[in-house]
DNA sequence: TGATCTAATATTGTTGACAATAGTCCCAAT
DNA sequence: ATTGGGACTATTGTCAACAATATTAGATCA
């Protein structure tokens, strides 16, 4: 049992990150590096660390001499992530229907039968629909073989689209629609119909992301016109 | 004058980046960090830093209580990222057609023809074509107004093409027909045509990914075969 | 001769103190 | 009353020493 050898600044990236990503800290927070220190137990050191990789995946940002703040999310960059998505799992489709192996794929179909049977159960409504969302994509982005592209969406990406969804609560409201067509993408991988699955993934990103448009609009008519 | 005002840590990290992009420091060479920090005049603490930065654009691997070692280089990997290249570059075109303005359009222009006149006066072989080429790609991520796209791309994914450019002296053995294709993609994007700029980059793109794969088969021939 | 254990060395991880910069608060002057 | 300046505080940036881990070299035994 081979015990991973880890460092201090490692464990305190992680802790931070869910933190963030949870809303423990709030966005457009200021970080405090001695009382973020004391409360995770460790030095300044080791805590700058964590926070130059955290600044890295973009989580926070810094300036020199001033300190560091949680980004402030919104929705013109979640239009953004979600662009670079449809570009990005597109390909992802596309390879992982061209390289998954039997048992990528079974285990794919598996996953979306258990996602299936969780709708029904809890009629379609369930903060852990939102996991199983990222998880279908996880796997298909790994099934990719293509490790700078797993590093990119499943480093760094997904991490931001988890943060949205807690506090944007962006639940999925066609959790149906959703899982209809992750069949599709998961049949078109099965076939080894790259294209297909392709295409589909792409309309599939762009659905979520008119959604998101939608709740945008909702969101910011009632104060109708920021400037007369 | 507003002088920038930035840190140690920014500037020897832009100084080792520069270094491993440029070969100084080789692919695959151990990085001490006492003889880094003092070579750069700066103690460990600002140095760790740096290296934190440089991983986090993997440009370096870091195994905990063991050390940094700059990323060995391969054809795979290069391929890897000629395929997101492709994707991430194609929105990018399709982005730039659609929103960049019209002295943004006459400026990149304005570059496609001095490169013209640059290739004619050197008869096509120069170094300074392939800088000019990543200028190109440069401007157009620009012009996508996208800015984690903008991120990505400039950020990381274009310092390692430098890097295997360098390295690899990957210098374009058709200059001509790339600077055709980027005349093309260039009126596209002047005349708005958002899709028609994707497709073309997209072939743009993996044009010169099939040139890559054929240097890399010539190079890998005379050996044969590694398991028979 | 070769392998394995052990001690010595080098390198990385961590810490607390010091220096430099930015933010604040109070006071005075118009 | 408001604005400008200056001292004070808080926070970030940097350093050098210490602790923990990995690597190396040498010695011992089969």
């Amino acid at each position: 049992m081979e015990v991973e050898a880890t460092t201090l600044a490692n464990k305190v990236c992680d802790r931070i990150v869910k933190d963030i990503i949870t809303g423990v800290i709030a966005q457009g927070q200021k970080l405090n590096e001695p009382e973020l220190a004391r409360i995770h137990g460790i030095s300044r050191g080791p805590l700058r660390e964590a926070m130059s990789r955290i600044e890295a995946m973009r989580l926070i940002t810094r300036v020199p001499n001033v300190g560091a703040r949680v980004v402030k999310l919104s929705y013109g960059e979640l239009l953004e992530i979600y662009q670079i998505r449809e570009s990005l799992e597109g390909l992802a489709a596309r390879l992982a229907a061209q390289t998954m192996s039997v048992q990528e794929k079974s285990e794919l179909r598996l996953l979306l039968t258990s996602h299936h049977k969780h709708i029904l159960d809890t009629q379609g409504r369930s903060y852990f629909q939102q996991e199983g969302d990222v998880d279908f994509h996880y796997r298909i982005v790994h099934g990719s073989k293509n490790q700078r592209l797993i590093d990119m969406l499943a480093g760094d990406l997904y991490q931001l689209v988890r943060m949205y969804r807690y506090q944007f609560s962006l639940s999925s409201n066609r959790p149906e629609q959703a899982l209809k067509e992750h069949d599709q993408i998961c049949s078109a991988i099965e076939e080894g119909d790259g294209e297909l699955a392709e295409w589909l993934m792409k309309r599939h990103i762009n659905n979520a992301r008119n959604n998101i448009m939608l709740r945008m609009q909702a969101q910011s008519d009632p104060q109708l016109g920021e400037t007369p």
